[in-house]
DNA sequence: GATGAATGAGGATTCATTCAT
DNA sequence: TATGAATGAATCCTCATTCAT
């Protein structure tokens, strides 16, 4: 709290953040070529042109850098896609709104072909580890908040599992976006869009309808 | 000497054919809980309670197994589902033939969870490595003939970007179905089924009045 | 010694000789292609087209194999170039002698290359193994006798040495010929002669004229 | 920054370079005590008193341990005998210069045993590997150098066999001379550089005779 | 005799992680 | 902080040899 704290500790914050920063890209890359499994420390290490010891210094170990990986990606999504989502609101026509979340999602995972990688855990179902939990638990937080706001009045359980589908739909669908280019990736998109469109579509009407003989019930006692 | 050939060959083919059954189960088992990647030889040998040696002397390396595991999969999966996919034709109602085959592929890869293990190779997108291809280019296969069938006089192309998408929503939906139980993961074939049907189903009535302008335009001329 | 084992017996060891005989080939060509440290008895197994139960039903280990091949080389060696050894007296030229001897050798040789590789052994100067030393004891043996016969009145020692230079010299030659074909290899032959010529030849003279001083000196008290 | 990097840096590589010392010191003891192609790397680490995991960090393999040692040798050479090979000149008498080479070789060699065992490589003439090609190329081309210098106007292929058959003939004697000790270590230093001294000497006035006679034809016509 | 399955120690090599400097 | 050397267990795989059939 002195003086020459405040001088020194934002100073070397900074340069420890740039290095991190370093780490970070460094991994994603490695994560990206290699897969996670397969990658290792050193190669990171290697690979952002510092020594071990020093990838050491800022991270406990390969996991810890996998979760800080995904912690900055989420973030980062937030800002890219957040008013995406902001302006998703029910009211929104379903073709418009799966428009426009698949285009800014798939526009960011292209940017950042990590998110996909670490998206796709150690193959293990069930089997969670932390990272990819953060990372999946933050995209289906957010896919439940707008199942939610777009099927009022569903039970809790059937928001999840609609929640769960589309993630895992649109998951599916990346994958094949992303292996894919040019015209031929447009396409998949397109497809994606449709898969989502065509299956939410129904579930919309559905609990429209349920509501509105809801209400009418309760109406008339 | 023949005699002899035809007494001890066999015999000793069939010690040798019991453990290469053996060391399949063992391997299956130790990809399903550790993933395929992070599955080592020696731990597949020691599952099987036999020692490295043993293992290497039926298969080369750890690929060889797990081709090896998946020739066999495919094998025992046309003969369970085999009928199924006999039994579907276009002239199948779409919702009857997916929910046939749905609840029969589903139902093996609930027998057989290593099934799940193989299809998800190792992380890397695009990447793929000989085993997984062989799985995955048979199940692909087997879907295009079945979306050929459905979607006739469909553009190649599309063919086998629709049989993709299949295939990656089935892959998806089944990852949620193995990681549920009981009336939820019943839930979730249900919601399986949908998606796959809701997607098809505006394609098959494009193409058939696709296929019906077509005759009209050549019938009238 | 039956009647029943007269018959069996030989038919048995017959057919224990076509093994060992198809044995020790296989050995002698893995042992040219890989050396005789890196060869395996597996691979040489492979090689006869046995199992390797049946290659340690006739040697007790990879060392009994080199050492059998060194012996059958020995004997062939003996009634190849036995007849040229007999015609060498000391009353041959010196030139002719060697020059006969070294034809004699280096055909051997090329038509059994893994007489070479046997006689180089694993590295390791000053110990010897003893397959190697039986083949080397064998020519040091014949070339001693050579020696003495051609230098009488040396000392023991000096014979010795001789010999070992000499067996050195030819194997040196012969592994620079075994590398070279055609009108180099004879080139080198040629060479070789001209070092073994050129060496001994002084040593003749040398010995005889000190014979003829003994001589003259016991003479002439 | 760069004071940090001047204190550190050195430092650091003088603890490597230390350790990779004492490994190439450990390989030399294995090398000579078990020969190059049984040799393991484990025992090489254990030798040095490190782990197996060290050497790796120095040496990415067996064979480049291998290759660096055989370069340090070459460099030690250079250094110990440079000054004999640089004092033989075509005007020297055949006999001193020899003499001359052989003693210091020799005792080069008594030195460091390692450079017979990398010399003599793995057993199969003509497989030459990496590490061994370095060390024999080296020493072939220095004795090429020196044969061309004492047969002016001979041809290139006459040079080339010569010096090949100069090496392996002292790569034979040098084992006698090695696997020898005291009074018939020196008999055979000896008799090493008589036969290197009777085998060159015809070579050399055949070629100052054929030189003469050229002059003499052209001179003549 | 012949087979081929079985062994387990040992080979090269990698890797997450720690530590002295 | 940063370095890079150090670790040692774990990786895949091989090999000489044995054994039941």
């Amino acid at each position: 709290m002195s003086v020459d704290q405040e001088k020194a500790g934002p100073r070397r914050q900074a340069r420890g953040e740039r290095r991190i920063a370093q780490l970070l890209e460094a991994a994603a890359n490695v994560f990206c070529t290699t897969g996670y499994t397969a990658s290792s420390t050193n190669a990171i290490a290697r690979e952002a042109g510092v020594s071990p010891g020093t990838l050491y210094q800022f991270f406990p170990n390969k996991e810890a850098i996998a979760i800080e990986l995904g912690d900055r990606l989420i973030h980062q999504m937030r800002e890219t896609t957040g008013e995406a989502l902001a302006a998703v609101d029910p009211s929104t026509p379903l073709e418009e709104a799966i428009g426009t979340l698949v285009d800014r999602f798939t526009a960011f995972s292209c940017q950042h072909p990590v998110f996909f990688a670490l998206m796709h855990g150690p193959d293990i179902p069930g089997r969670l580890t932390e990272e990819h939990d953060a990372l999946h638990a933050h995209l289906l937080g957010q896919v439940e908040a707008l199942v939610a706001a777009f099927l009022p009045g569903a039970p809790a359980a059937d928001v999840t599992r609609t929640a769960h589908l589309c993630l895992g739909l649109y998951k599916a669908g990346l994958e094949l976006v992303l292996s894919h280019e040019g015209a031929e990736r447009d396409a998949y998109v397109r497809e994606l869009k449709n898969v989502l469109i065509r299956y939410l579509e129904p579930l919309l009407t559905e609990y429209r309808d349920r509501a509105t003989a809801d209400l009418t019930t309760t109406r008339t006692p």
